[in-house]
DNA sequence: TGACGGACTTTGTCCGTATAAATTGGGCAA
DNA sequence: TTGCCCAATTTATACGGACAAAGTCCGTCA
């Protein structure tokens, strides 16, 4: 959708598919066609801007692509918004790509164990208490340093367990070898990033004192019918971990 | 571009573009059209199809609106990729909204004055060393707390110094401030999130103890022709920010 | 060699028409 | 009243045709 016809150094073409939907649009910021409402059907908008249907189909294709409306075949077309929604995106290729660790990073399997979560573990990963999981511990290392970026755990659900024994499993996402493995697919994920003193037993294990300034991230999971099947609590100590985000202005391609 | 036709309980409906959308995805996949080579023309697709020119082309916008493809006039169609390249997307309407701050909160502005980068600046903000800012401290409150969620540093270039006399200034990202005063606007912005000890300065300013735990947030608000023209730092006590993002799968709508 | 021009190819735009599928609303029956 | 079916409306899909605009290719000419 980057680079469509009709766009010539910034300026659009004129055309009459084009110029219909440049009206359409400016109804619509004007409150003409309000939010919710209805636009005109095909046919009107044919006898009234003397257009054939491809024309006027043409132009509303436009205002679906920026978000303006939707269409259904025996309501109509349904305004949504006034103004194109979406200003700025920030676009990952896959969930693995989101935690920007490189590939000179991997994670060192401490152990693995079922496990029930009580109050608190319910609360952090945000299931209800005495659900099942499968926990996965492990420090992330780097290939570039003795010291080690931070502590992982991961929680799956049970029936994922196999997932430790697949000889990529430390350098490969976990979400991606349940899909591989189990054909989970990620439909929807969350993050968040908070600070907290380090735990004493992650303190222990990273050899830094209990207490001192630690970066948590936890992702959260979720396949169809937003059931959670895994999450993962990274926790890093000072210095040793930068989240970072680039966010583009998004270009509207066509008109 | 969330909920088009063809799609019915996340199935898609059969049809002719779609299916020899279909086949020409799988034939990019599979790379009998490599990267870089041009795809049947639409007259030989429609021979090949037994299908009209509409049909051909109507598929064709598929690949096209899932970024495999581009057209030319007098060229033809080339491949530009052999799967869809974006998974998974993250929108946000505005970069105000980027940051989740409520409208509850709002910013305690203690003084502003002009700065002069030395080194040590210069790395935070990512700028030459020696460039002059205008600098405004605050401190965010909620309107819900008695305690100050965190301190924040804003960074603009001096000729948008003016934007603190405005009326609305503590309520409103600087950011819309400085596009609403100067027309400049953000075309790029970065953000970077870690974790340090708090600075004994800031910690006396939010009554909490010097080298506790604090996450901090460095937005880097970017021009026309890459010139940063504001940043922020913002830096939180434990437990009184969380930064939370919330990705869901790109849905491509047709097919 | 390099610039220019014209023929050719390929997509862009626009028109006409027909049938299928989805949705709504009203009438009818339980 | 409630539920179901039918008819009308509206978009979806698909066919046909025509000319314009953009890009490529190649031969000619300086």
């Amino acid at each position: 959708m980057a680079d469509l016809p009709g766009k010539v150094h910034g300026k659009v073409k004129a055309s009459r598919y084009r110029d219909i939907a440049a009206k359409l649009q400016k109804d619509i910021r004007l409150g003409t066609y309000a939010v919710g409402n209805l636009l005109p059907t095909e046919t009107e908008l044919m006898a009234s801007y003397t257009a054939s249907r491809q024309t006027v189909r043409e132009a509303l294709r436009i205002l679906i692509d920026q978000g303006l409306i939707i269409r259904r075949a025996g309501l109509g077309s349904v305004v949504i918004a006034a103004e194109p929604p979406v200003l700025f995106t920030h676009s990952v290729k896959s969930l693995g790509e989101w935690l920007r660790y490189s590939n000179e990073t991997y994670r060192d399997v401490t152990g693995s164990r079922d496990i029930v979560a009580d109050k608190k573990l319910a609360a952090m990963l945000k299931c209800e208490p005495g659900k099942s999981w499968f926990l996965i511990e492990a420090v992330r290392r780097s290939d570039q340093f003795a010291a080690p970026l931070g502590w992982t755990e991961i929680y799956v659900l049970r029936k994922f367990a196999g997932v430790v024994k697949r000889s990529d499993h430390g350098r490969t996402p976990v979400h991606e070898q349940v899909a591989k493995m189990y054909g989970q697919t990620t439909e929807y994920a969350q993050m968040e990033i908070f600070v907290r003193g380090m735990p004493a037993p992650i303190a222990k294990q990273l050899g830094v004192k209990a207490g001192s300034p630690a970066l948590t991230v936890v992702r959260r999971y979720y396949g169809l019918r937003e059931e959670l099947f895994e999450v993962t609590i990274t926790t890093h100590p000072e210095g040793r971990y930068t989240y970072t985000m680039d966010m583009q202005r998004s270009l509207r391609p066509r008109l």
